[in-house]
DNA sequence: AACTATTTATAAGA
DNA sequence: TTCTTATAAATAGTT
């Protein structure tokens, strides 16, 4: 997706493949977790760069795998591994609370900024000595001054009521959600062991 | 991608769910073995399905995650262990980040309402007609004014400037990737079932 | 399982 | 780098 189509061979030149790779997978981590979330399922993937190191999404280990495919040889280690994916669980969760919330405050910042820039014009309203102005001119910037005010007092409000409604919405989302659904982009570990894949 | 935007959450509806999972399911799988064919690295990772039936990608064997971790037979709750910690230092690390990151933005949200709650009071200004004010009256309001809006636009300023701060703070670390990298090929393969299966 | 309206992802460019 | 833009690719709803 993007100026050119993609070709189904080996991007040439290593610096291209270099700039490709971080983007396709932290799409691919973000399919994954998407994936997840909507249809209520587990994935665990691991991807291997070229330069030696490894990074995983998913599963809390190779050994919850294990499990599944009905070889309990290692209980001690899952009952360790249930453990850490709980906290893992919840860490994500709150991961990705706190992100939207995030998103949904600078959201905000660039609403009140293009405000700004809007009555950005009339500073000069402001360093003028007023002691040199006539009647009329008072009158004028008295105007001016409701209107400026209008605006800004306006996006300030905007912008707080914004902020209370969002933090109400987390609220409730966090007190509704049984399912512990969560779209957060997990990292975690997926064990080298190799019996999760048959192949 | 399609004719409704996708929700965050989980998709209501067993029916949908069922419906959505295959075609993403056949998604990530495309997406993965472009991206190993693409960038020439290797990528494993299995999909569990609400049946208990799982799809796995990637890895040849078992041997060869084992081998590239180094330490085929010695996966032990120790080493188990210790990437989880690995993985949840990450967590924790990006949770407080932004949980640091929201305070402050919750602060600079609690700083405007007390301005403008200071500046609750000269609402009366605004309403007044100005008319019948006397030049003596327009210049202390003018006054009034001048220190009005320097506390809104200081409020609204400090706000916005610290609201950049933190988003560039949240692309870096967004940069950084809490994902990670690593090395590896990959070569894909798809198999429904097998060993896997478990649930 | 094919279509298509739309959304999402990303290759290039700034 | 990170942001934007133009375009390709994926897919939700539909048939």
């Amino acid at each position: 997706m993007g100026h050119k189509k993609t070709q189904k061979k080996m991007i040439q030149g290593e610096d291209e493949r270099r700039i490709s790779l971080p983007k396709q997978r932290s799409g691919l981590f973000k399919k994954a977790s998407e994936l997840c979330t909507l249809c209520a399922i587990e994935t665990a993937f691991v991807i291997f760069s070229p330069d030696g190191k490894a990074f995983s999404y998913g599963i809390p280990s190779a050994d919850v795998a294990t499990n599944r495919l009905g070889q309990p040889d290692a209980y001690t280690i899952q009952e360790a591994e249930a453990h850490h994916e709980r906290v893992l669980c919840e860490l994500r969760k709150n991961y990705s609370d706190l992100a939207s919330q995030l998103d949904a405050e600078k959201k905000r910042g660039e609403k009140l900024k293009q405000i700004m820039n809007e009555t950005s014009g009339c500073s000069s309203w402001f360093s003028t000595p007023s002691g040199e102005l006539s009647y009329e001119e008072l009158l004028i910037r008295q105007a001016a001054m409701e209107d400026l005010k209008g605006k800004l007092t306006k996006g300030i409000e905007e912008r707080l009521a914004q902020t209370s409604a969002s933090s109400a919405a987390i609220n409730t989302a966090r007190a509704t959600d049984p399912l512990g659904t969560d779209a957060s982009r997990g990292n975690s570990s997926l064990d080298p062991h190799g019996r999760i894949v048959g192949h």
